[in-house]
This record gives C-alpha cells, structure tokens and sequence, in this order.
DNA sequence: AAATTATATGTAATCGCTTACATAAATTAA
DNA sequence: TTAATTTATGTAAGCGATTACATATAATTT
C-alpha cells in the first residue's frame, strides 16, 4: 500500500469490503453493480491509486484492447500525421496504440511484429505491400488482423487503406506533360522495401509512354528522405548535355532537396527548371517556390484505418479495402514548358 | 496449431519432447540449455512460430522489458527527431517502447501514465515539468522511474534531461540586442500546460531587463504550433505605431508563420523586420529567408534520456540530471539594426 | 570405483485478473 | 403469503508464462 508496491484487486476489494469479482465488475461492467457498492469500490479504487494490472487482465480475458503499429521512421513528418490520426480514433475507442518503427528493414519488422502480437495486439497497422511472404505467412497464421495503409492496390491480396501511388504520379505526370515538357527527369529513393515509391515511378513512366517524343531520365538517390542526396542527384541531373525541363522528384523531401541545390548553383526554379514533390507536407508551401506535389489526405488515412481495424476487431469479416483519392497541387514550383 | 491458435509453452514442450521450464529457459537463458535440448526446442519454436504471451511472461517475472512515452503530440517534428533516438536505443536493450499522446492535456496524461504503467511500463519519459502535483504524488507513490525531457532546471526536484530553455532563449535575445535591436517583440504560445514556453519568455525578459532602453512587447499566440496563427499575431503587431523591428517567436513553427504572414503583407524579411525562432527543425534551413534559431540537439536528448532510464530500470539509484547545451544559430532572418 | 560436485531437466506453485457458476437478496407475480 | 423471477454478490478455476526446488544425469575428484 506503500512505497511503489502496487495495489492489486485484493487490496481494493478488503478495502471496499466487497470480493474481487465485484471489483472486477465494477472495473469492466460498472452497470451490473449495484449503486452503493459502486460508490465504495469506487473509493476504494480513487484512494489506493489502483490500476488493474494488465497482463493479469489480458491473460484472464484474453482480450488486450490493444493495436499495434509499424512505420519505418519517425523522423519523418510523412507518416506522424496519419499516425496521430489513428491514434486518436483508437484513444477514442479505449485502445491503447503501441508503435515501433522499423527503420525500413524486412527483419527488424517481423521482430517488432512478432513482439506486438505477443504484447497482445488485436490487430496491427503496417505500411506499404512490400515484405517478405514469410511474414503474410506468419499473420495469416496466427489470424492477426492487419491494414496496409499508405498505398492501394487493387491485387485483392491485402486490405488497403490508402491511395493508388501509381495513379496519383501519373496523373501528375499527364498534368506536366500537358504543360509541355517533354525531357522529364525523377529523382527516386530506393524501391527495395518500399513499394509507394515502385509505383510512383511506375505511374510516371506510363505517363509519359503515352506521349510522342516525351522520355524519362530516372536518377536513383540513396535515400528516400535525404535533402543533402536529393541535392546531389540535382547536380548530376545537370551536368547533363541534354538537361530535362522538369525533375519528378518521389517525395517533397526529395524535391526540396532538390529547390536547394538549384538556389545553390544559382539555378532559379522554376525559370530554369521545374520541380514536383509528392505528399503535400507542410514544407511543400513553406519552401520557396511553393511546391508543386500531390496532397496525399494523411489524416483521413489514420482515421480510416483505424475503422477498419476496430471492425475487424468486432468481428465484422465483410470488409472492404479504402482508396482514398489524391490531388494534384499546382503551386510555383512548376510552369509551362517553353 | 493451426488457423490462428496461438501455441504456447506446453504446445513447444510437448513437440519438443522437453518440459515447459526447459522452453522456459531456452527462450530466456539459453546457456542454461544444453546444444542438444537447444537445438530441439529451437526448431519447435520455429516450427510453431511461437511468440511469448505477454501477460503470462509478464505476470510470473514481474519485469515487462517495456517504457513508456507520454509526448503531446506526434504531428509535430519537435518530438519525432528525439523520441527516434530514444527508441533506438531502447530497442538495442531489447526493451519495447509505448507511445501515447496527450495532447497538452493533463488528465488526458494521467490517464495515460495509468494506462502505460498498467502495461508495465518500467520507465517514462515525459515532456516538460508542467502537470499536477497529484500526477507526481501518483507517479512517487508508484515508484516508477521518470525522466523528464526537453527541458532542464536546476531545482533538483526531478531528473531533467534537457536544456536550459531560459538561458537558451537569453543568449539568443543577447545577440538580438547587440545588434542594435531596442523594441522588441515576441509571439509565444500559450504557456499552461508548457513549462518550455514559460522559461523561453523568461529568458528573452531577463536578458532585455539588463539593455537601457530595450523594451519587449509579448504577442500571445492561441497555439504553439499553429503557423496561421502566428501570422495572425504578426499581422496586429504591424498594426502597431510603434513597431519592433524584430520579433522572437518562441518556436520554429510560429516563426515560419510569421515569415509567411509577412510574405502576404509585402514586407521583407530581414530588411524590414527581423524574425527568430527556436529548435532548429528542418524547415528553419528551408524558408526563405533561412531562419536564425535556437539550435537543440534532439538526438542526444533522447538518446540520453533512454540511457538514463535503463540505469535506473537496472537499480541504479545515484542518477544525476543531464544538461546539454544549445547554441544560437545564425541565419538570414535576423539582421543589425538599424 | 565410490564420493563429490556441476549440469540439465522436470514438477508444481505462483503472478493478478476475469468469469462461469453458485448463492443470496430483492423484486414481482400468483 | 409463497413461488417465481430478477438482480447483486461471492467462490474458485483458469489464463500462459516463470522459477524455486527437487531430481536425474554427467563430469570430476579422490
């Protein structure tokens, strides 16, 4: 009752003069106790300071009423807003969110997922398709409830909550095609684990395959969320004799890294040469020019992946994958070709 | 064994031909198992794609390997960098990490803190020294291990691992002053639940105090990190007759929001007024123009917030605060006057 | 070879909670 | 008033792991 030693449902129960399965019933269905009882338990449990112990809990009810999150990074504003997002739809439904980050590797993944499941998690948000087979395996085995937000695909394998990459880039792809370019460079991160950015280059490709004449230089950049690399890719891109009128860049990371470099090499943006993003972060009006991207609705993401998820947790088998749509933002960054 | 039944110990015994304790140990003091048992249980394991339940592993060893994160939101960059390092860190222990969010609400973080030591958090990091008295009682009664990051004060009466917001903010105004500067303002969120706002006024008062002549005009901002808002502010401290001609923003966020604002408004940054900020994020290289700030190494901090934690979880009692130091960072934004 | 010690494994109690079932008390119906 | 029903509470059996202790086996010493 003292120093650090934590009160259990014994403790409150002698103190309430109650037994412990009303003091359970008061915690969990505080409707099948009766009002004076209800007052005492309740006091009993204010002045102890007692929290029910969760393991013991969640051994006995085997329920945990806990999801588990995956992002590879948090360092990046990318995922924290969708992620706020579906917390907050989980806190609103009592559920305690656990996240562990990934740092974009396959093992350290299935480590965390693995540690989720035991930790008890009731359903488990992961982002982006690419991952081993083994680790579907794994899921499908244990029947663990998962949501694959921040891409869409229409393959029917997985329950998607998100956005058709391949899609959106295209349709930015069409929008600076018709302004007139035609020598298009992108500037992409890795594609090894991280599928969004596969199918980016994918819609940009299929894009400017439908226009005569048109062609795509890409230059790979050693990371998806490196101004300084981005920076560099822009340098190469421009010792080029034939220079491209317009760089794709895979995120607004990468394209702000980019507008850097051009400011400089006393390149002007977009006089020169125009720059896109992709995801709509704040920066993408914070920097100048003002960024030419896709809006990518992250916010609505988290919220609707943790619908799903609760679903899934009530039992509802009958769900659906979600596509949200995206747009295309015309900000400075991007004019009209010549 | 199949279809979503989780295996358990008995099930890996009994394929193993060993008893429970022999998994027992395998899994948690492997060098207590002979190569033999080692490699036959092993396989079970893997055959089964056996997991730990938490609560079982929980409740018979008392220890979770588990710390909590209280921070109050995830949607700003100010956190992510540093809660990153501090996960990072924990993961190399092998001890899981659980976020929540408050949103700068202090019941709201109460609830949590039950909550996250009701999962058997045995550590937490908390952000700021600005909550209830009662919130402290509850976590002394408790005797959880806390550390309180992203501020650092001398009072003793917590472990800080932080830095000194007050002197921080003082230095900066200091070389605000020696460049000629006299009326100056400053916008600043709101400061209740925000011990780190409270100290950085402080400071930019204590350091005007000692300049003959040099007067501050605070600026209230509705949030802290709204940049609309700031700009907002800004606006009416234009209206002003008398107005400053540098205005210190208590944090990265609100100073691109003035930058912004000022944008609008046609006036130019520095050459008509001069704008600070504070923390360095990212965006403060990437505005235009690049914004002189406060440079805080969120890194460190959380990996020696994490650090300390697991010296405490270890028993180690004779822990002391960690101070580290920030530096002013010069940039485009703040220039001589007149 | 017997005695001693070290190593490996098994048995069973335990952790804190929930909940099926049993029982008691209160309410309603007959 | 008694029987039938409803409501509130208590008793005690697990949930899935760990670990003290007991026991069996192997290695070492005498």
């Amino acid at each position: 009752m003292f120093e650090g030693s934590k009160p259990k449902v014994d403790d409150v129960a002698r103190l309430a003069g109650v037994s412990t399965a009303t003091v359970s019933r008061f915690l969990n269905t505080p409707e099948r106790v009766s009002e004076k009882t209800r007052k005492k338990v309740g006091a009993a449990v204010e002045e102890l300071g007692y929290t029910p112990n969760f393991g013991g809990r969640y051994l006995a009810s085997q329920t945990s009423r806990t999801m588990g999150a995956i992002i590879p990074t948090m360092e990046n504003a990318i995922f924290a807003k969708g992620i706020q997002a579906f917390q907050e739809v989980l806190a609103d439904a009592g559920i305690t969110l656990l996240i562990s980050t990934s740092s974009y590797d396959h093992e350290q993944e299935f480590e965390n997922i693995r540690t989720l499941i035991g930790q008890g998690a009731e359903g488990l948000l992961l982002i982006g398709t690419a991952r081993p087979q083994s680790t579907y395996d794994f899921l499908a085995r244990r029947n663990i409830p998962y949501v694959i937000a921040w891409n869409h695909r229409w393959d029917g394998k997985h329950l998607y909550v998100g956005f058709d990459n391949h899609a959106a880039m295209r349709e930015l792809t069409q929008t600076v095609l018709e302004m007139g370019h035609k020598d298009i460079a992108m500037i992409a991160g890795p594609t090894q684990f991280n599928d969004r950015i596969e199918d980016r280059i994918a819609g940009a490709k299929a894009a400017i395959e439908e226009v005569e004449g048109a062609q795509l230089i890409l230059k790979s950049c050693a990371s998806n969320y490196s101004p300084p690399l981005a920076g560099q890719a822009f340098a190469e891109l421009m010792q080029l004799n034939h220079k491209p009128s317009v760089i794709l860049c895979s995120n607004d990371v990468l394209a702000v890294g980019a507008i850097m470099q051009a400011r400089k090499m006393n390149i002007s943006v977009p006089e020169d040469i125009s720059i896109t993003g992709f995801d709509d972060i704040d920066i993408a009006e914070i920097v100048t020019p003002t960024l030419t991207t896709v809006h990518v609705p992250h916010g609505r993401m988290g919220q609707a992946a943790a619908g799903l998820l609760l679903k899934m947790r009530a039992g509802d088998t009958n769900n659906k994958s979600i596509k949200l749509s995206t747009n295309t933002v015309l900000r400075e960054s991007l004019r009209h070709y010549p």
